[in-house]
DNA sequence: GTTGCTGCAAAGTGTTTGCACCCTG
DNA sequence: CAGGGTGCAAACACTTTGCAGCAAC
């Protein structure tokens, strides 16, 4: 596993007086390992190989500490479910998603970026974050 | 009430052996004369002082009904519920969230959406919807 | 040995569905 | 008067929470 992952996650429990346990080690790991925008239930399936007796629970709470030590952003693609996907050492971008087949294509372009800057500014809007989703069909399905 | 949503409803309602029925009236008026953006549960709260004995559930329906013909759009702000919006006569457009006080500011620049289709040509992607949604604060939240 | 963490089950939230009765066309 | 529509309650899917025992520091 790459250990940059489990120090930052190490730094932020050790700086807010909680714990480094087993069962949280086995959700990064498979986290770590896995692709990207995993849901918690597809996260609990991976880590339940390893850690046999994790609880859902478990998952979910730790899903939510990823997401508070800045390892992991929630996304939702509006299918009634969030998903999570890394943020250590993974820059921003935006999506596009396959209506047929679920792929999901990641694609960031600088000028779009610019012009939402510069829409917010013109309403003096402070842009916290964004989402840009695009929903068709990919090569493969069209 | 604007008379030509009732008529487009109409259309989409004679035109799939469906009824029209006090209650589809009642929940098309009140989705007519609110606010954009509103909730399943707020639109129940504003049709029942007219309709008090209708159930959440017709409210559901009937939302989905006017998805279907076209007068509602689904939103999904990432809060955990769908709201709608009115499609009738309301081009397409974007959104900026305040994440402080809820306020939504509809945009459109021509712009990013010349970039998105670039950027899905690039990928041979055919987009049938998108949406970009900035979270931020207003300037009344700054 | 504190205090936070876990697994489990129960509760929550927003939405959908099954059903007997009702009403529109 | 047939077939869709309604209200109600139960079912649903996903997520959060309460709690007693457990484990990390």
């Amino acid at each position: 596993m790459a250990s940059k992952e489990l120090k930052v996650l190490e730094g932020y429990i050790t700086q807010n007086q909680l714990k480094i346990t087993r069962q949280r080690r086995a959700v990064l790991k498979a986290f770590t390992e896995c692709e990207n925008h995993v849901s918690a239930e597809e996260l609990y399936n991976m880590v339940s190989s390893a850690e046999s007796k994790i609880g859902l629970a478990t998952v979910y709470r730790t899903l939510a500490l990823l997401t508070e030590s800045g390892l992991a952003s929630e996304l939702d693609f509006g299918d009634g479910q969030k998903r999570y996907e890394h943020r250590y050492m993974h820059s921003h971008h935006d999506h596009m998603i396959c209506t047929e087949c679920g792929k999901i294509i990641e694609f960031n372009h600088p000028l779009i970026e610019k012009f939402q800057e510069k829409v917010a500014a013109d309403n003096k809007f402070i842009i916290t974050s964004h989402k840009l989703d695009l929903l068709g069909l990919c090569n493969e399905c069209q």
